[in-house]
DNA sequence: AGAGTACAACTTGTATACAAGTTAGGGATA
DNA sequence: TATCCCTAACTTGTATACAAGTTGTACTCT
């Protein structure tokens, strides 16, 4: 046994499984497939199985999808009750860390209020995709204030889950003046910052959360 | 490609990755080594390393343990602020999930009173093992009744990796007055709800997962 | 003695062979 | 025709061989 030294990191070179990782999450994000095996994804992604299996088990662990032994790979189709539950997890960490804030800076006060200018000009622009975007920046900035990783991961997790198309479908028939009350949300939210122990944006922050559930069909 | 079917769950026979995933965690929460390898497990377990590597990445996903590449694998060693992001996680979640309940039954608080007159007894004998079980228990149940599985998923994983023998070194010098009061904390919240929304016992319960980072030394 | 280097013994990453379980389909049997 | 059974082709689980990176040590050279 050698070990006990100090660690240093080396920049590594790309694994193949991180490779792996990102380009199966991005086939389930896609929806365009509901199931896949081991298998074709070798031949899909050109690695030999181990690294392959290294993906699979992480997505796995982080919800995006479900091995059954012997049977194949299936990817996670959720329900409206699984979605709302991840719904509900975003707004106890959101809600909570920003109470736990004792004060934004100027500073983050004014990189929120351009961030939601973007959003203004992403939604003249028609730019959905852009203004999820900055919709995912808004919030995970809010988080990043606080500091606490744990939040910031489990919102990464929650977020991305939900953003994946079979349970995204609702971005297609979102319209403009449904995302312009999503905007005027966030510059309440700002505007409330600082204000009696951030109590009220955090109260619009869980209403505003909360329409993400109902958008849905 | 064969898929799309529905999954039939078999009984599965217990798998070797997943005994190796509890036999390693339990090595982590003895806190007696602070790192290994992959090829040291092998011998301690007498499997072969794809296993030990399936259990070793789960672990790591979950925060258990850390594996830098070529040089070996540290278990996770949580510094005061770690410690202090995972109770943070914990209140987030519990608070907010407390509140959302709209109504806690009688058989709901009948458990929950005959948890804490458990927790008594268990005091009484010493016994701080078995308190621990029943203090996980009791948390853990006012999740079950919000029903979030996502919750329940994250509070489980925070109070595992808080009770790492490293990261719980306090347990071992707590006295029977304090954890009289964190019982007494119990029995209030339980008292408290029903009533306002359960705001009057999410408070208390912030206050009382918040006694947990103060305990350390 | 001191600096530098080569090497051996470790580490994890990757590829692949084999084991065991599941399933669809064809064919024998009634 | 209908039923049963066998088998081939799949699935993931496990074991192991090999590749590539890291590090302590011992040796060589100055």
């Amino acid at each position: 046994m050698r070990g006990g030294k100090d660690i240093i990191h080396y920049q590594t070179k790309p694994q193949l499984k991180d490779i792996a990782y990102q380009k199966i999450k991005e086939i389930i994000m896609s929806g365009e497939e509901e199931f896949t095996s081991e298998s074709s994804l070798v031949n899909l992604l050109s690695m030999s199985r181990t690294p392959i299996r290294d993906a699979i088990h992480r997505l796995e662990n982080e919800g995006f999808l479900k091995v059954y032994s012997n049977q194949g790979i299936y990817f996670w189709n959720p329900t409206a009750e699984e979605r709302n539950e991840l719904f509900d997890m975003r707004i106890a960490i959101e809600t909570y860390s920003i109470k736990q804030v004792p004060v934004f800076t100027d500073e983050n006060i004014t990189y929120l209020r351009e961030n939601i200018r973007d959003q203004y000009l992403a939604v003249e622009k028609e730019d959905y995709l852009v203004f999820n975007e900055l919709d995912m920046d808004f919030h995970q900035y809010l988080l990043e204030v606080n500091g606490n990783s744990q939040f910031l991961k489990s919102y990464k997790n929650a977020r991305e889950r939900l953003m994946t198309i079979r349970s995204a479908k609702y971005l297609l028939k979102t319209q403009s003046e449904v995302i312009k009350r999503l905007i005027k949300d966030h510059a309440e939210i700002v505007d409330n910052l600082n204000k009696d122990s951030n109590v009220i944006s955090a109260e619009i922050l869980e209403k505003h959360i909360n329409k993400g559930k109902i958008n849905f069909s």
